[in-house]
DNA sequence: ACAACTGTACTAACCGACATAGTACACATA
DNA sequence: TATGTGTACTATGTCGGTTAGTACAGTTGT
């Protein structure tokens, strides 16, 4: 399970988003598997059930779950729709390139700093 | 001179301060150059004095450019000015890294995106 | 001296996004 | 029936960004 930052100023309701959508693209979870309810995750994470509930209702609305009454939510099995989400953030990767190659970073200065980003992720 | 977009829901102050680091990353912009007033940038993007004035204060404080009551604004001559544009630059493309490997994405695609944009300007 | 311009410094108010709090309803399952 | 589930509201509070208005200090040109 993934984790929140909530100094981060990233808001809650997108870290919930975006969480789902990394365990999903990592295989973690995958079609079929069931989401923690709206009630358990708020607990869990300390926050209000209403916040969970949004995220989960922007992910079912992107087609990454499904909710089912009374049962619970889903991860979906479609998997275009994770796609269609990794493929907006390469987009939006790809427009943060730009930006920078046009105030004159050139590519071996931004591999550089992918790599020492990646690298702090060993140590989590 | 570069654009406002008021839907892009980017504050407008952070709009024009990038405006301006930009204009004098590309070299539009050199030291020495004098800004357009507080009052007439604002006219002229139809927004508030106090947000044009608060963007040039956040230029001045990084030191991408200075004020003189009375006289107007103007380009830093300061070069360490420029290295504080580049870090800053570098930043923002550090926060768009996080963003995608919160999502998941391998350093390998990462930096194939880099690699493809970077061809793309051999043709410019 | 004067007018017109410049940057600067406030306070007050509005607005939207975000989060919280509380309540209520509908459905599924044991 | 009891419990847990998703869902739908309203109300409240906070915060950042922006706007509005006013005022003051300095420069420049007439």
């Amino acid at each position: 399970m993934f984790q929140l930052d909530l100094k981060s100023g990233v808001p809650i309701c997108d870290q919930i988003v975006n969480g789902f959508i990394k365990l999903k693209a990592l295989g973690v979870l995958s079609g079929g598997d069931r989401l923690p309810s709206v009630r358990a995750l708020a607990l869990k994470f300390s926050v209000n059930p209403n916040t969970v509930q949004k995220a989960y209702a922007i992910l079912e609305s992107g087609g990454i779950i499904y909710s089912v009454k009374g049962k619970g939510s889903f991860i979906s099995e479609d998997e275009g729709a994770a796609q269609a989400v990794i493929n907006r953030a390469k987009e939006d990767f790809g427009a943060a390139v730009r930006a920078a190659r046009e105030l004159g970073l050139e590519k071996d200065a931004l591999t550089q700093i992918i790599n020492n980003i990646y690298k702090e992720e060993e140590k989590c």
